[in-house]
Formats: structure tokens, sequence, C-alpha cells
DNA sequence: AATTTTTCTTTGACTACTCAAAATAGTTAT
DNA sequence: ATAACTATTTTGAGTAGTCAAAGAAAAATT
């Protein structure tokens, strides 16, 4: 059984891998962890050595097959576990991220099946984050960020990449949770600030940084 | 912040102080927990340092008011966690101890308190066990044994003390869950044996040790 | 009372994880 | 090509929790 510690490192590997070529540095994942980087160095020897990653040296780490099934499963719960607080338990979805932190550690793979048909086998937690498959499969989203799509177009918000509680505060109280209609209405790159509309609603104006953690897709209705 | 070591040998001199003078012995703090006596006395200096016990060498540990609360606060978690899991996600009583044993360090006191809320602020789990509340109160129960109550007087079967999934299993086969109606048939201390019988159904031979697990109320109806 | 048994405590050692700080490798700039 | 910077690794040490086994105290036997 891998440890708490261990579930943690593979997830913040996984999470950190994405998008690239599946190496991640030290320093990285060191700065995701809040460990120095020496402590990282030596947990990845142990992670190597018991199969769940490999280390290359003055590069990086990588996960095996093994490390990424344990990882997919520690996001799984997670992400569960944050719809279930927030779809059941009605917790605020700026708090559940902490949360779920501890418990994806404690919940055993029964609990979390009958938990996974409670909610009905969602697809996606309450920002929008893919939830793996109970076999390991995670549905590749491959959205636009609010900071870099077309203007005017109608747009919907799939997911909010930043778990941050103020972050999530802010998103909350200006509209622009999951599922909020909205279109791009000015894009100012000098002042670094777009601006957005909910259909009747005001503009609201955000950084291009805030944006970029904003997903969209294409949306139908306006 | 109590470890969830810390927090597991709190409850568990709790649970075994129950009844008596509130002292627990090293030799039985160890066999609860499944660690050498070695270990124990190590340990409960520690609790003893961080104000949550009190150590008398060669006699036992008492917990301070301080580890009381805590061990309660424990109990609760685990109880209501329990609750959760029979009540809501339908599993199976016999399993669902392991499982909160896991969640209890796991739980925050927020979660808890939606959980509590979700349930209807139940009083005692499916065992029948009493759940301490928020304050830190816990019911007292004074029942009385199946093992040596009155024969045939109409009965009801209110708690189940002893959480091994083996004896569960039994208990729930036989029908002598929590809320069954039963009466005492037939009483022979000569085999050990007793036999009770469910309102219309066949009776049920019973070991004394182990009708001593099952506790009873009188029961108005038959 | 002396001896045996039981229980408890101590000691030394080990695993898992962590940090601080020194040493090293790689990279970038001069 | 040398210096300087940055990232990584190593080393030494510390905390939390554990065990095995030796030693000490208390209780039970004879």
């Amino acid at each position: 059984m891998a440890s708490s510690t261990v579930e943690n490192y593979l997830k913040h590997i996984l999470l950190l891998s994405e998008g690239g070529d599946g190496l991640v540095s030290m320093g990285a994942l060191a700065e995701s962890l809040a460990v120095v980087p020496g402590t990282v160095t030596t947990m990845v020897k142990a992670l190597a050595e018991g199969g769940f990653a490999r280390h290359h040296p003055r590069q990086g780490v990588k996960l095996t097959d093994a490390g990424r099934r344990v990882a997919l499963n520690v996001l799984r719960k997670h992400r569960l576990v944050e719809t279930f607080l927030v779809n059941v338990l009605k917790m605020d979805w700026s708090q559940v991220n902490t949360e779920a932190e501890q418990l994806e550690h404690a919940i055993s793979d029964a609990v979390l099946a009958r938990l996974d048909a409670l909610l009905g086998y969602p697809t996606s937690d309450p920002h929008g984050d893919p939830i793996p498959s109970s076999s390991g499969q995670m549905p590749a989203q491959v959205y636009v960020t609010l900071a870099n799509c077309p203007a005017d177009k109608p747009l919907r918000v799939v997911r909010v990449t930043d778990q941050s509680a103020e972050f999530l505060k802010f998103v909350e109280t200006s509209g622009l949770s999951p599922d909020a209609h909205v279109r791009v209405t000015g894009r100012n790159p000098a002042s670094g600030l777009i601006t957005v509309k909910k259909s009747g609603g005001r503009p609201i104006a955000l950084s291009l940084a805030a944006s970029s953690r904003i997903l969209v897709a294409p949306s139908r209705s306006a």
C-alpha cells in the first residue's frame, strides 16, 4: 500500500506532467508539495525504488505505468469527494479542495464505488476538472482559455483551473462558475485586461492572468 | 493538531476506560492497538507530555479533560461516518467499522457538521453505539445484555458491542440487528447456551459469550 | 519468605519523512 | 574559456512511531 505521502507525490507529478513530455523537475515538484528540493530528490529515488517512477538525474522524474495508475486513482478520489462535498453536503466549492486533500487518502475503493453511484457517475467535478474513470482513463480536455478565445462568440465556462479559495470566491461572485454562458466583449493587451459579459449582465473585467485560468467551450445558445 | 496516531491512542483509551475508574493498563491498550507494550509506554508518556493523559507508572493511563475531548470527537466522527456509510451509501454494516477507522482521522469538523445534518442528527450508529454530541456529551447507556436478562419478557435489541465483521454477519443473518424484537425462551447455564425467539420466528441458539455482546431494552410490543 | 510469573519500562535500533546547508553539475553570460 | 548563476544532489541531523529484547517491579505461587 502506498502511503499518503507517496500518493501525494504521485498525484502532484501527474498534475505537473500534464501537457509536457511527462518529465517533472525537482524544483517544480518541491514547490508544488511545499517541501525543500532536497527532500524531493530523496523521495523521488524512493519512488523509483518502489517502481512508481523513473528518476532521470538532473533532468526530472517521470511516472511509470504503475505510478500513473495510483496517481489517477488518487485524483479520482479527490474529484469524486469534491463533487460529493458540493453536490450532496452543499459545501462551498472554494473550500472543498482542502477537505478532499485529506479524504483522498482515507477513502477505500469500496466506498469510492458507492459514492460514484450515489453521484450518478459524474465525469467532472464542481470546478470542471475531469474525473478519471475507475479503469484509469482521463478524458482529455482540449479547451481554450478565456484569455485567448475569439471575441463575441457565445461561450460556456467548463473549467476553472485554480483551486485557491480566493480565486474560486472571485469566480463565483462574478458568476463565472462552470456552465455559465458568457462572451468576450473586449480585449486590451496593453493594459492586460479583458472584459466579458454574461447574457443580460453587466461587463466583468478580468486580468489576462485570471482569464487564462478559466477554460471555455463554444456554446450554441447565447 | 493531534496526529492520527495520537487520536487513535486517545480513542482506544476512552473505549477501554468505560465502566472502570478510567485507568487503562498498558497491556490492554497494547492489545487493543495491536502494538507491543513497550511502544505504548513510550507513546503514553508522549501523550502525558502533550497534556492529553496522565501516566501512572506501573498502574495505567487516564485521559485528561483535553484528551477526553479529543477522544470523544474522534468517536463522534467514527460513528457518524459509520451511520453515513450504512444509511446513505448502503454499505454492509459488518464492513463499515474498518472504513470508518480511516475516515475518522481525515474528516474535518466542517464536513462532520454537514454530515450530521444530512443524517438528521442521529444519536446512535448502526450498531447501536451512542454518538457523542458535538459538545462532547455521550449518552450513558445502561442496558442489560441478552446473556443476563429475564426470560420471556419482550425485548428490543439496542446495541451490538462487537465490531468484528464475523460477529456482525452472524447477528445480521440471525435477524438480531438493533431494533429487532425478541424474547429469551431458554437458558442453560450448564451447556452455556441460551435460546431466543423473534416474534413468529424459529428459536435461535447463542452462546452466553455471544449473547453478552448484544444489549437489549424492555419492549412494550411483543 | 523465597521463587516464579506476569506486567511494565528501558534501551538500542530501524523506517519514513523532513530540513538546513554544503557540494556538485549544468547552463548562461562575459 | 572562464566566471557566475541556477538547479540538483548529498550529507548530517531531527521528529514520529515502531519493534525486539533486556531489565525492573509487582503480583501470584509455592
